[in-house]
DNA sequence: TGAAGGTGCC
């Protein structure tokens, strides 16, 4: 507040010189108001210009060029000081964290005349920004003396490593209890879903704001429990926009569109951020049209409302309107880029990526997960390392979710090696970025790595979630690996609680099908929850496909075909069980039920990149002429008859 | 009096 008083004063003397003397005070603001919108030339001239400096000139220069990144600069003035207190030396040690000189950082620390709690806590959340923790940690305990900062960066850095045992061990120690800190760690347990103890640090808390209420309303809405929700809601002694939003979004989430849709009706106060939640509440239901009708009835738009809209056009697959779409907006966004990106999975999204940076936009985060996700699924592995040289000079080496697609991207491109590469420089990793690398070895096969990567995980004290158990099942199935596979199945449940997925029950089938067990993969499919069985019965048959097994084959099929959303490859694994026992009148007769459902086989295809050019090709195809399809087939006749 | 360094939620 403070600040922005003081920047709106600096501001009108700008515009009126006379309004205001131009003291020492007017050059610092000055300087600083310059240095926070980016004009470090600007700064620079006019510490210059000024007639009389003091120490605090000289900290607003070392500051401002920190803020903009330009350390060697700030070092430059830092060097130049005619006299130096803590703030400077605090402010040049901030600019080396910020850019990962962690050890400069220390080694400037362990240089600082007289210490105050300001310093040791900027060098504390340094370590943590750098995902050193324990460093942190170490430093925290070795404290002379505590503020409320101090307790509070520890423990919101506890919290966002969902370490949250030892964010609460920490929270009851502290003196300092804030609603704020409160409400960080409700938000974080509302995030993880543990409503249980969300409910009792709600019920403990002093004093509750909006926020806290607000949280709860998330909390409870996400689990689906829309009645007490309501009832939360219906009981806030004061409402603001944020948690009528919440209880909109709530019914909007739980599919209530009809009920969300009237309490926005009765909403007292709706500014943009109701209309866009609305908006994009009808776009999750598939409602696009809906969404689009109350696009044309809001007072005012932002570029939210328009990005929305694109959203809606790429989630319904319609890539040509989104387009169109992109290219009627007033404005356009980095997110409007990536959702275009991350909606056409082509060549296209590459064209895209590098129209965007032409245009002038910075790639964000979500642009390098949407452009790394095309490169991995065209296994464009040319595309993926040029993309991987822009994360590295833009910045982003250090992101969790970015690397969690450099690593994806490596994988399916068919260097694991190079995945290990990234895991392995990871500052900052979360379950994500352990399952995406323990996925990684399981896409190759490479089970024991999958094993022993787990271990590590568990050890390195992260927990779990459904995805990592899918990965465990499937490296165990691949190398048929019966027992750890059941193991891991059991565990899952046993040990951490985890409900398993439809995906898990045909992992499982597949465990043991793909080993020969049919008959126990028919009886561990029958004792699936009736609601997940489908999938389970499908690998079955590919199992009895496999294994030639007639009896259960038939027996299986009976369960799936005909149902709702049997397709074209059942059928024709059911015909392929009878050719390969020489029934080919019955072969022929599930062909003819197919054709009679009006279903096809949808065509597999393959492709392979040449020259950074991808290629994609199906079974007997000869378009390729101009890539010397002959020599090809000479080249791969003589592989496949070359003596083992 | 006011300008410089650290922390914080839906």
């Amino acid at each position: 507040m403070k600040k922005t008083m003081a920047l709106c004063s600096t501001l009108s003397s700008f515009a009126d010189p006379s309004a205001a003397p131009r003291d020492i005070f007017w050059w610092n603001s000055a300087i600083m108001a310059c240095f926070r919108n980016g004009d470090v030339e600007k700064a620079h001239k006019m510490f210059d210009e000024m007639p009389h400096r003091n120490l605090v000139s000289w900290n607003c220069m070392v500051t401002g060029y920190v803020q903009n990144r330009r350390i060697l600069d700030a070092q430059r003035v830092f060097d130049s000081m005619p006299k130096r207190n803590v703030v400077s030396w605090t402010a040049l040690m901030t600019g080396y964290l910020r850019v990962g000189r962690v050890e400069d950082a220390r080694n400037l620390f362990e240089r600082i005349p007289e210490r105050n709690v300001v310093c040791w806590n900027s060098l504390i959340s340094g370590y943590v920004n750098n995902g050193r923790i324990g460093d942190a940690r170490k430093l925290f305990d070795e404290m002379p003396k505590r503020n409320s900062s101090s307790w509070s960066s520890m423990i919101s850095a506890y919290i966002r490593e969902k370490h949250l045992d030892e964010a609460v061990r920490l929270f009851n120690q502290s003196p300092f209890r804030s609603t704020s800190l409160y409400n960080a760690l409700l938000s974080s347990y509302v995030e993880l879903g543990c409503i249980k103890e969300a409910e009792d640090l709600f019920s403990k808390m002093e004093t509750r704001d909006a926020i806290s209420f607000n949280s709860m309303l998330t909390c409870y809405s996400r689990a689906g429990k829309m009645e007490l929700a309501k009832q939360l809601f219906d009981e806030m002694p004061v409402k603001d926009v944020v948690s009528w939003t919440a209880i909109v979004r709530g019914y909007l989430q739980n599919g209530n569109v009809a009920q969300a849709f009237a309490l926005f009706d009765e909403m007292p106060i709706r500014d943009l951020m109701s209309w866009n939640t609305m908006m994009s509440g009808f776009i999750q239901n598939g409602m696009l049209d809906e969404a689009c009708n109350l696009f044309d009835e809001m007072p005012e738009r932002d570029i939210v409302s328009w990005n929305t809209i694109l959203q809606g056009y790429i989630s319904k697959n319609d890539i040509l309107s989104a387009r169109r779409w992109f290219e009627s907006m007033p404005k356009r966004s980095e997110t409007s880029w990536n959702a275009l990106i991350s909606g056409c999975q082509s060549e296209d999204a590459l064209a895209l990526f590098c129209e965007m940076v032409r245009a002038g936009f910075k790639p964000n985060q979500g642009t390098f997960v949407a452009v790394l996700s095309v490169c991995a699924s065209l296994v464009s592995i040319v595309c993926g390392i040029m993309v991987h040289v822009r994360v590295l000079r833009t910045g982003y080496e250090h992101d969790t979710c970015v690397m969690c697609s450099l690593i994806t991207m490596y994988s399916q491109c068919g260097l694991v090696d190079d995945s290990v590469r990234v895991f392995d420089r990871m500052l900052k990793r979360d379950t994500i970025a352990w399952n995406a690398m323990i996925s990684a070895y399981a896409y190759h096969g490479l089970a024991t790595e999958v094993l022993r990567l787990y271990e590590s995980m568990i050890q390195s004290g992260f927990h779990p979630d459904h995805v990592t158990f899918l990965n465990l099942l499937l490296a165990c199935s691949h190398k048929g690996l019966i027992d750890e596979g059941c193991r891991c199945f059991q565990s899952m449940q046993e040990e951490w609680g985890i409900v398993p997925k439809a995906e898990h029950y045909s992992c499982v089938v597949d465990l043991l099908g793909r080993s020969g067990f049919i008959e126990q993969a028919y009886r561990f499919t029958q004792k699936v929850p009736e609601k997940l069985q489908k999938n389970a019965w499908e690998t079955l048959l590919s199992a009895c496909r496999v294994h030639g097994n007639l009896e259960l084959g038939e027996l299986t099929a009976r369960r799936v075909l005909g149902g709702e959303n049997s397709d074209g490859g059942l059928y024709v694994q059911l015909s392929n069980i009878y050719a390969a026992k020489g029934k080919w009148g019955e072969a022929s007769n599930v062909r003819a039920l197919m054709e009679e459902h009006g279903l096809k086989k949808e065509i597999g295809c393959s492709w392979i990149e040449v020259k950074g050019k991808v290629l994609s090709f199906v079974s007997n195809d000869h378009k390729h002429r101009d890539h010397q399809v002959d020599q090809m087939c000479r080249e791969l006749d003589q592989i496949s008859f070359m003596p083992e």
